[in-house]
DNA sequence: CTGTTAGCGCGTTCAA
DNA sequence: TTGAACGCGCTAACAG
């Protein structure tokens, strides 16, 4: 069906090999031939065959990609941060799919490495702390770059979400609100870091961490946001301020303390994390702290593209990219 | 590095064919054979290796998907859509991204084909009418099914432009607006078809298509939409009412009016396209038609793997998805 | 039932 | 400067 090296040295009445090597720019072909060969390959659409190309080299030129759920927007973004220098560097993406489901991540980083991908790229759903599973991969020999979500003694590239919590509270702090609750994420390294931010904020304001006003919801679940900033606002003595896990979480806040009555950001104080498209759109603007995902995904590109052609040792210090606040009305108390 | 066929035969001391065998479940293998095989294999951590195996078989069981941007939202669903069927049937996707650069994507297509991909799912960046390209890649004989943007001729599937425009408009009119302008895309088939039901419908309830009340916008852009909006409204007789080609020349649109003290619904209706997330929060509600992003993708999925199984023949007939209404404050005129 | 043989398309020796 | 020969890891035909 397609054009093979043997097609156009046949062509050519000259050997594969010969053919091989003037395509490859080698310096030991005559500058006839080369041109001979050139002219032939385009002429017949020639296009070398990558599947054949990497059994030899042991190269696939791809990066297996695994994220719990390629349609949220954190990951979108990431993806297209690592296919921008990717790209730039000649390698393509492998994309799967987990669903939040630990068990098909392992099978799928399985299948990936029975590709061959020269690297992986994993946002994992393994809930934190669970690392067994990095260290049976290590023996593949395939680097392996985690982002988002961090484990020890892995490479990995992802928001610095202690400094994430940090931000968000010592903000409202500064705007005046005393009673600051927050509504964390699951059982993941990024809602155990940014409830760490969130705690050390207090402590250094001498503010009491009242347990109370810690409640969980799932990251991306307006709903969960909205179920929670309820049970908070039924309380005899109710937050004044809310440091949401996320946008999603804070929007669903947001249609809570409306239904409340509660007028933001004088009522109660209200700040996501995420940096979502049209946050600045929604019924009242919202403050929120910009994890910068495009970035995270270049750089995990860059340094696995790194570890995989040995220009980066198997050392593995995390790679913490600094949020940004962005302060807009929904924690901008007017009067202090 | 890994382990091979080869490998677990000499531990074993069979050939090598006969633990190929074993492995493919063939039936013409022993019980007790096969048993030693499988255990071997687990206990060597044998994976295949695909890449030899796609160059024998000629299959690699993996779909090329090339899109103008993997972070806009509605391109990150389809293609969860596509890699909902397409992981349920064992294909993987390879992901490229091109700008929105006709050139970048021809380029892409080719390297593709290269790396020996099963099938093509393209959401393509030529203008509309370009059809040459999608003739020379036939003789590739790898098949191609085109997601969104309609060219003649082709396998496509996505939503039925002609009737989001009609009924976004239709529904204007029945919320008893009159004066009805179009914020339209660039030059492709999708905004090409909403203007085409936009006027269909004026049409039909015998209004004037005025020249002035359709101007152009990019697609993704709210600050398009902004600065069309604003040129409306400065009419000598403005409109009572914009269709935006999608949610995000919507929320442009939005802000203009807010801008200009404009109140909706009642100043002045407004619906997009898209449904985006949390449409349903923004300062006024946006009504909007929802294409039924996942639905293009999967349904892509489908037909593709139909194509490359044999399934499916090769007529040409568009899988028109057919879209959603979604009415909310921003269209809904209270009196009328 | 099992082993032998021959390729898939390409890169890389080494001779000529 | 060019060509012949071998092997990457696997599948598939055929022979035993």
């Amino acid at each position: 069906m397609s054009i093979r090296l043997k097609d156009i040295a046949a062509a050519l009445g000259i050997s594969i090999s010969t053919v091989n090597a003037a395509l490859q720019n080698r310096s030991d072909i005559s500058k006839a031939t080369r041109a001979r060969v050139l002219k032939k390959a385009r002429d017949l659409g020639y296009r070398p065959n990558w599947v054949a190309r990497s059994l030899v080299t042991q190269k696939t030129q791809i990066i297996g990609v695994v994220v719990p759920d390629l349609s949220r927007s954190f990951f979108s973004q990431v993806i297209k941060g690592i296919d921008m220098v990717a790209s730039a560097k000649g390698y393509h993406l492998l994309l799967c799919n987990t669903d939040e489901d630990p068990a098909r991540e392992d099978e799928e980083v399985s299948t990936l490495i029975g590709k061959q991908v020269d690297g992986l790229i994993i946002g994992s759903a393994h809930p934190a702390g669970e690392c067994a599973v990095w260290r049976r991969l290590e023996q593949s020999g395939v680097p392996i770059v985690l982002v988002d979500r961090w484990f020890p003694k892995t490479h990995f590239v992802g928001g610095d979400d202690e400094q994430i919590g940090f931000l968000a509270t010592e903000h409202l702090i500064q705007q005046g609100y005393r009673r600051i609750a927050h509504i964390r994420g699951p059982n993941l390294s990024t809602a155990i870091g940014r409830l760490n931010g969130y705690k050390k904020a207090l402590r250094k304001h001498k503010m009491p961490i009242k347990r109370g006003y810690v409640r969980e919801a799932g990251y991306h679940t307006e709903a969960g946001g909205y179920g929670a900033t309820v049970d908070l606002l039924r309380f005899s003595s109710p937050p004044d301020a809310i440091f949401a896990a996320s946008d999603p979480i804070a929007v669903g806040a947001l249609d809570a303390t409306q239904k409340y009555g509660l007028s933001l950001p004088d009522d109660i104080g209200l700040i996501g994390v995420g940096n979502m498209q049209y946050g600045q759109y929604l019924t009242v603007p919202l403050s929120t702290v910009d994890q910068q995902r495009i970035e995270i995904g270049s750089k995990a590109a860059s340094l696995l593209i790194d570890l995989i052609t040995g220009k980066a040792k198997g050392n593995t210090r995390p790679v913490l990219i600094e949020p940004k606040l962005i302060v807009r009305t929904s924690s901008s108390r007017r009067s202090q």
